[in-house]
DNA sequence: TATTGTTTATAGACAAAATCTATAGATTGT
DNA sequence: ACAATCTATAGATTTTGTCTATAAACAATA
């Protein structure tokens, strides 16, 4: 049984004819003819009672008729959603997203988005920037937005935001009336850093080894918005992104002090199975976060050719 | 795209893995590869993410399944349908019948029938023989039960009941007092006759003009009923099926009448049109009105074999 | 870091099927 | 009876599907 024989056969049933079907169909008499036969050793039914000028359909034949004209539709219908590239209400992906990005990144890009596809359900996980390429890898989230740099062969990442990580101090914190302190400073005051799987604490520790210092008493931290909540009441210093703590710094609760030799930075990207397909859906978000930062020319570079 | 593809397409989407899908469709892993890339190909997406040990349906992937899974639903579904020779609510077919088969010969049997295909509708289509051969011909009824001999090179027709057809007058008519009539009395008599093209007139015309008489005034009737009532109330006299007189005889409205050398009678058979095929559920009725009366075996030598 | 056991993709051979041309056999309508 | 039109069939051809064998990519492990 062949989608085929299906199309010949309604149209046998709705012409009446087996010639006039096969013209319609632009095949031969003879396709026709054999298709029907086929169909009907299948089933085991006749389909057809012939003879005289026009063929009739059997009961069984009505039967199919029924059947074969809800198949076809189906077909249709998959067909035309497929390659109008449309998307079923209900329909949607996952992607993965650090905190920062989640919270002071993407809110106004999601809110367009759900303007341009507004029957697609987004899921977003939120957690380090290392459990989502693990959701990456098992395919279970399309892409993610996590911290960079990440250094894995089956990864690529195009960066969309550069975030510095200065030193940041509760407002009655001794420090915070001072411009500035040296390294050998900080390491003395208790230091609330991030977990030691994370790509800003690993920058943070490549730094302090490059400059033989060890800091004393550490807080491991897996949350940036927990660690700013600490370093506002008096709990210890931090080096913070500036994403996170921007209203902070407003409000006056915390105070940004300079440190001689060092200048933090992370950077915020887009991460992706390399060599991965994307649904347009899928892809129009993640460009929309390219447009509204930066690094949609290395993508397109990196993805655009390559379908 | 193939049905098979689809198979293939679902398998890989439960399973995660090509190879695996494989193994369960029992073919081979390329096949599986082939099928799903020609699903790809003509549908214009990636309907997969390999990479990893399992694979991931994209959100097209995710739209093919649901549509696919109806197809499949439907196929499998038509295909049980046909084969168990089930019969859909509604459907249903035609067939032609005589007056005095609908009325006298056929209402047990359809009462049996309503309870061996309660879903089957059954349209009757009541007119004079020679119509219901016309829709034989055209394929718009399934069979007829018709009186015979009809001889066509495109019917076929098998005798299921010989009902004679004795001269009948009113209760008040002068013969109705006799036990026998001359021929030649009874052509001086006003004759309903059926119409010129019943079969049932061709017999008494036939036998008229054997014995070189020729009826006065005639009246000519295409309805037996209507003419068993113009009989009763003294319109004329007639020869009329016994199927249509009975009720009157056992009543006393009408009396027998032998006229000498003459044995009027009909058969009533069951029609179809040459070389068909007959659906189980139509083949059920059919052998039904066999086997309450007679012609089972022809029947069956007719068109047993040939299915 | 190599190695082993998975995975999917690809190439070429082979088999199955669908389709075509040509023609026969039937039927309808003139 | 004849011409036109229909479906069925046979045989050749092309297309499609499937298989075997093998490559290439990847995951897990030593």
């Amino acid at each position: 049984m062949n989608l085929y024989h299906l199309r010949y056969f309604l149209s046998v049933a709705q012409t009446g004819s087996f010639s006039q079907a096969a013209r319609e169909m632009h095949v031969t008499q003879p396709t026709v003819s054999s298709g029907i036969a086929e169909l009907e050793k299948t089933m085991g039914v006749r389909l057809f009672n012939r003879g005289g000028k026009r063929v009739a359909l059997t009961m069984e034949g009505r039967t199919l008729v029924n059947y074969a004209m809800q198949i076809q539709d189906l077909v249709e219908e998959v067909e035309d959603h497929l390659q109008r590239r449309d998307v079923l209400p209900g329909e949607g992906f996952q992607f993965g997203a650090i905190d920062a990005a989640v919270t002071y990144l993407l809110p106004d890009i999601l809110k367009d988005y759900r303007r341009a596809y507004p029957d697609v359900s987004l899921s977003a996980q939120v957690a380090p920037s290392r459990y989502l390429v693990d959701d990456l890898l098992m395919n279970r989230s399309e892409f993610a937005v996590i911290s960079l740099p990440y250094d894995h062969p089956r990864v690529e990442t195009v960066s969309i935001y550069r975030d510095s990580m200065p030193l940041v101090v509760g407002a009655s914190h001794p420090f915070a009336a001072r411009k500035n302190a040296t390294l050998q400073e900080v390491v003395q005051e208790p230091l609330i850093l991030f977990h030691t799987d994370s790509i800003s604490r690993k920058i943070v520790d490549e730094r302090f080894a490059e400059a033989g210092v060890s800091p004393g008493g550490v807080m491991e931290m897996r949350s940036p918005e927990a660690m700013r909540k600490l370093v506002e009441v008096g709990v210890g210093i931090s080096f913070l992104p500036m994403l996170t703590v921007q209203e902070s710094l407003s409000a006056g609760a915390l105070k940004v002090v300079d440190v001689e030799g060092v200048a933090f930075s992370r950077e915020v990207g887009v991460a992706w199975r390399r060599g991965r397909y994307f649904s347009a859906a899928i892809r129009y978000l993640i460009e929309a976060i390219f447009e509204a930062y930066q690094g949609l020319e290395v993508w397109q570079e990196k993805v655009g050719g390559a379908k």
